[in-house]
DNA sequence: TTAAGTGCAAAATCTTTGCAAATGT
DNA sequence: ACATTTGCAAAGATTTTGCACTTAA
């Protein structure tokens, strides 16, 4: 018999037949605790006892699982956050506004925002948008605004 | 005195300071003549004759200089595309649409459609927004709908 | 017990840097 | 002639692959 998931984390990893490690749990962890999307340099760099080619091959299986999914900011680097609930193995709901800020870098996913309905010239049978805007995010923005 | 320019290439390099040499001239015909963005491996291909490393500061040079722009494809490859005449030094006009085909791979830039404007939470200060979509080109399209 | 997951080593890519030779003006 | 640009070699960085050891179930 199977060990009873004691948090969520778990809980998610049970849901998706991976068995829950402790590099698993650390990469929930730390994606779970920021509004940003983070980098894989980044995590590498938080979760140094964690081999880097594991980190890969997390990101990988969380991502085609639909646990987490990539965004690529201006530079083109893939950075990774949780999924909202709405996702799954199947499809991906990313279709959400990426912010990326100019100055801090951080990547926002702005979830909730309601985007509006974009028409294509006839032909092309769309799948899906993503959507970047990039400038201040507000904290950045207050910074430059005090005088 | 200077050689005249004989072409557009050779006047929009002549237009940059940039020297005309072979390389770059090839390239600017290369993105001229696609309709589509290409990537640097996709370049590199075509432009055997061509040294890679070349290939990457020809590229970069003109990114700096306004005359062709760069976008991620889904797999977070640059592509590179000329830059409608909007573009210049300061300002990159290309806030337009980018459709990446999920079949062929393609990056179609479709400058001329129209997008609905999108407004953010408070807090943030929108300097540019990127937009991306994915599915069937119409090429693909076409294709797939022949019985 | 055993399939899945991890860590290490090493290969394969991709991108950048330094410098001498070649080239455009 | 001279500053720019190119090509080559080599360094750095990123990502993937193979395989033996470990671990969750």
């Amino acid at each position: 018999m199977s060990k009873k998931p004691v948090n969520n984390f778990e809980k998610l990893l049970d849901k998706h037949h991976l068995k829950k490690t402790g590099p698993r749990l650390q990469v929930l962890t730390m994606l779970s605790s920021k509004t940003v999307a983070t980098s894989q340099p980044d995590l590498e760099n938080i979760m140094v006892d964690v081999d880097r080619v594991t980190l890969y091959r997390i990101l990988n299986t969380f991502e085609e699982k639909g646990i987490i999914h990539k965004v690529f900011d201006l530079n083109g680097t893939a950075n990774y956050a949780m999924c909202s609930s709405k996702c799954d193995e199947d499809h991906h709901h990313d279709e959400h506004l990426h912010f990326n800020c100019t100055s801090c870098k951080n990547v926002y996913c702005l979830d909730d925002l309601e985007l509006p309905p974009i028409t294509l010239p006839n032909g092309f049978k769309v799948q899906g948008f993503t959507l970047y805007a990039n400038g201040l995010c507000p904290k950045c923005n207050q910074t430059s605004e005090k005088k």
